[in-house]
RNA sequence: CGGGGCAUGGCUCAGUUUGGUAGAGCACCUGGCUUGGGACCAGGGGGUCGCAGGUUCGAAUCCUGCUGCUCCGACCA
């Protein structure tokens, strides 16, 4: 390809509208040009890096028993209405109908699709595993579209599914993804931690997300310091943790006037931090109130908590609700609350000895607090949000909180959809059983985001070689000096027939605007055709990646070049 | 959905406070000159100032309503 005919629209100026780099780099690079919010034109570069990536994903897929089909995007309302996922999705699916008026929606995922497409074809269990899978376009009206191609409306993904006949061949077909994902984003050059993750609304026993470890990305994750420990923080176990042997004092109510906060009550009393016990009250969608008491010093992961309770959604409580279960904002404490409510307490919190609670009454508090003997049967569960420095629940070494973007997530789903939309098959006994299915994702626009905001620096794009939209560009000066010209083309062509992915930027402009176009979008390596190389027979080669300069002679650059590229 | 901000040529923005001839840089076209890190000179084209009302002799500027974009929060691959 010459850069005189490629389409690669590269700013000066940074556009407005964008926030974090890749997002940026994107559109002065060329890459992609916004539609509408949330919805982005791919341009060439973009979709060569895209085409690069789905293969790597292809061959990976295929390697591991996997089979490629398209399915549809614009899908009937009926199965999702089956399935019970059309009003649970709601506000998210871009629902349209047709000209009769049938319900359609545009795929925000395929599983309706696919069991129904094996539910009447598949009939024993002969035919099993069955991994199918599709490189598509999916559709999510997000509430709030942004980073460019990291949260669209429309997004390229990978999703495979997989049919067993049990939770063991499940298994099977778990472990060969999870491996394969592993293999594919290694691939890519990426940096990622599988971790442990939330199943969420969706249910399922057992879910990795894999993470690009990224400054801007949207979710947080505990990495362990020491072993491959790796954990979303909304998942991330803790034990609980030990107290020293303290005697238990007597229990007692004192008077802490206007002490509404923890820091209050603790100056207050003279207690450290560590000998107080906090309440957070929730209401669930069903309206139940939640009291959840944890150590003054942590904080409520309200995943965990929502878990430990069986709730879908939970906000903070209203002051109403506070009150009429007995508690008393400010002061409120596990002891004499009302018996037909919602109490967690957090498992640290059932070690402390002689802490401090509100007593609910207004400037009370409870103090020589010890939970085992004065909370009576309450619920006792992890619902605490792990920090910096907590041990790590498989090793005990410090965990380090990093971000992350995800780009893959494989998951378990068992019988959920097979179940509501009654896909069945006969075992080896004849009896009728529902496949047990896994599905497994992969964010294909979001990993080639992923990967910049991984790999970029001032000037531009650094991509890794095996996504970048060209492994290398081949740079003359001056477009009018012939001898240059006719040079670049010689090593143009000698390098496209050594099979190395080449870009001739042919265009007549100067020097400097082609080196900075060169920077911005990234390509690996270039190649530097000038009077040097004309006069003198030097090869001149950069990587981007670190800014090497390699002077080759121009009879043997060819093996040289290939050499340099095999180590990127 | 709640709270901010913005909307002026393809891009980045000034002009709006205090109403009076629509601007700059970049990009684009022509010619010249230049060619190892986003040159320079000269000439040129392109904007009903987001939309709809209103106030006024006169509105990019003041008022009202709407739309779009964007940032923060609840939601998420």
């Amino acid at each position: 390809m010459r850069a005189s005919n490629l389409y690669a629209p590269t700013l000066r100026e940074v556009p407005a509208e964008a926030e974090i780099p890749s997002h940026k780099l994107m559109l002065r690079a060329g890459f992609i040009r916004k539609a509408a919010g949330g919805i982005y034109t791919y341009l060439p570069l973009a979709w060569r890096t895209l085409r690069k990536i789905e293969r790597i994903i292809r061959e990976e897929m295929d390697a591991a028993g996997g089979q490629e089909i398209a399915m549809p995007i614009m899908q009937p309302a009926e199965l999702w209405k089956e399935s019970g996922r059309w009003d649970v999705f709601g506000e998210e699916m871009f629902k349209l109908n047709d000209r009769h008026d049938r319900e359609f929606c545009l795929g925000p995922t395929h599983e309706e699709i696919i069991t129904d497409l094996i539910r009447n074809e598949v009939r024993s269990y002969k035919q099993l595993p069955l991994l199918l899978y599709q490189i598509q376009n999916k559709y999510r009206d997000e509430i709030r579209p942004r980073f460019g191609l990291m949260r669209g409306r429309e997004f390229i993904m990978k999703d495979l599914y997989s049919f067993d006949k049990d939770e063991a061949g499940l298994d099977v077909s778990y472990k060969k993804m999870y491996d394969a994902y592993t293999k594919i984003f290694s691939r890519c050059g990426l940096v990622f931690r599988p971790v442990e993750a939330d199943s969420g609304a969706i249910g399922g026993s057992n879910t990795h997300e894999f993470t690009a470890l990224a400054k801007t990305g949207e979710s947080q994750i505990a990495v362990c310091t020491k072993c491959d420990y790796a954990a979303n923080v909304e998942k991330a176990e803790l034990s609980a943790i030990k107290s020293g042997d303290e005697t238990e004092q007597k229990l007692k109510k004192v008077a802490t006037p206007g002490t509404k906060t923890i820091e209050a009550v603790i100056e207050y009393l003279h207690l450290s931090i560590e000998k107080s016990i906090k309440a957070v009250m929730f209401q669930d969608e069903k309206d139940r109130v939640i009291f959840a008491f944890i150590r003054g010093d942590h904080d409520v992961n309200d995943v965990k908590l929502q878990n430990a309770v069986g709730a879908v959604e939970l906000h903070m409580a209203e002051k109403a609700s506070i009150t009429a279960f007995g508690g008393v904002p400010g002061f409120t404490g596990p002891i004499g609350l009302k018996k037909d409510t919602v109490i967690v307490i957090d498992q640290s919190v059932m070690n402390m000895k002689n802490a401090c609670c509100g007593a609910n009454e207004e400037g009370q508090h409870y103090i020589n607090v010890n939970p085992q003997r004065d909370f009576g049967d309450v619920l006792v569960k992890d619902i605490r949000q792990i920090k910096d420095g907590d041990p790590c629940p498989h090793c005990g070494a410090p965990v380090q909180l990093t971000r992350g973007i995800e780009i893959g997530q494989v998951f378990k789903l068992g019988i959920k959809y097979s179940g509501s939309l009654r896909a069945t098959f006969l075992d080896e006994n004849g009896r009728e059983k529902p496949f047990v299915m896994g599905c497994y994702g992969i964010g294909v626009s979001r990993t080639m985001a992923a990967a910049i905001e991984q790999y970029h620096d001032a000037d531009g794009i650094i991509w890794p070689k095996a996504i970048a939209p060209y492994e290398a560009v081949i740079v003359a000066i001056n477009a009018k000096d012939s001898a240059q010209m006719k040079l670049a083309e010689e090593i143009y062509t000698a390098m496209k027939k050594s099979g190395i992915d080449v870009l001739l930027d042919d265009r007549k402009e100067r020097a400097g605007v082609k080196f900075k176009d060169a920077d911005l979008i990234g390509y690996p390596v270039r190649i530097t055709i000038g009077p040097k190389a004309v006069k003198e027979n030097i090869i001149e080669v950069k990587v981007r990646k670190t800014g090497e300069v390699f002077n080759f002679d121009r009879n043997s650059y060819l093996p040289a070049v290939q050499k340099l590229l095999s180590q990127l």
